[in-house]
DNA sequence: ATGGTTGACGATCAA
């Protein structure tokens, strides 16, 4: 089984990139994060007639989730839907929907961004975590990969320029330890061995081009689903402006090969 | 410190 995850910066935009790139790599679950728009609003019937089901939380232009398909999607779970402390509504939205697919439970995770380290939501993304990981706590037994944006860096090899990020969420302490946390756990990112690099480029100053980027989409997996990672990779011509229709998203998608 | 780019119920905000 092939599962991925990409944060795709708006499903509408990118419907025609997702469809070419569940084709490609032959993805039997995608996971998707910042669809930005409500299910009403996303043309799905291109993925339907691919075979896929879909399941889709989110009703803002700044987060929703999702997860496709073709090996089945069952007991669907919308995840964490509790409102930030300060009250604000659109960042409390859709960041995680879960469903069991060819017998995996895959949770599709938008974690927090967090703004600045000073701002409220990097409060919220910190209470985020710790509440993910009380529920992850119990799914470690079973076979289930929590996947997407977790807009962390683990380690100063995942930034481009730590030096620049100085005053700046992803790398902070905190953050860290609660992406530990998991790892501490039992959990176990899959990713990393087999597809080293970034995952993200910002937009602008040609960060692309030069290679200046993130790694902060993840997969982490239970200890049986672990076992049965046989490789991964990181599609990065999918964030390549030079290929492809229209532009890209900031994310290029990351694949999990299973035995 | 600022800016640069992209998307959305766009006249700014979030990333």
């Amino acid at each position: 089984m092939r599962i991925a995850t990409w944060n795709v910066n708006s499903l509408r935009s990118r419907i025609d990139r997702v469809e070419a790139f569940v084709q490609r790599h032959e993805i039997d679950v995608l996971a998707l994060q910042e669809t930005k728009a409500r299910e009403d609003q996303l043309p799905l019937m291109g993925l339907q007639a691919l075979g896929y089901d879909i399941a889709v939380a989110g009703t803002n232009q700044w987060n929703g989730v999702a997860l496709i398909s073709r090996v089945g999607l069952d007991d669907v779970e919308v995840g964490f839907p509790q409102q930030p402390p300060f009250g604000d509504p659109a960042a409390a939205e859709s960041r995680a929907i879960a469903a069991t697919c060819g017998g995996v439970r895959i949770w599709s995770l938008y974690i927090p961004n967090g703004r600045k380290p000073d701002d409220p939501h990097y409060v919220y993304k910190l209470d985020w975590l710790a509440r993910l990981r009380e529920s992850a706590d119990s799914w470690l037994d079973g076979q289930t990969a929590m996947v997407g944006d977790w807009n962390i860096c683990p380690t100063d090899d995942d930034v481009f320029d730590v030096k620049q990020f100085a005053k700046s969420t992803h790398v902070t302490p905190p953050e860290r330890a609660a992406f530990q946390g998991f790892l501490d756990d039992g959990w176990a990112e899959v990713t990393r061995a087999h597809a080293p690099g970034y995952t993200y480029w910002d937009y602008y100053r040609q960060r692309f081009e030069r290679d200046r980027g993130l790694k902060i989409d993840f997969v982490l997996a239970s200890p049986t689903l672990a076992s049965r990672v046989t490789g991964a990779f990181i599609d990065k011509d999918e964030r390549d402006p030079a290929q492809g229709t229209g532009s890209p998203s900031d994310h290029a998608p990351v694949v999990v090969d299973l035995s």
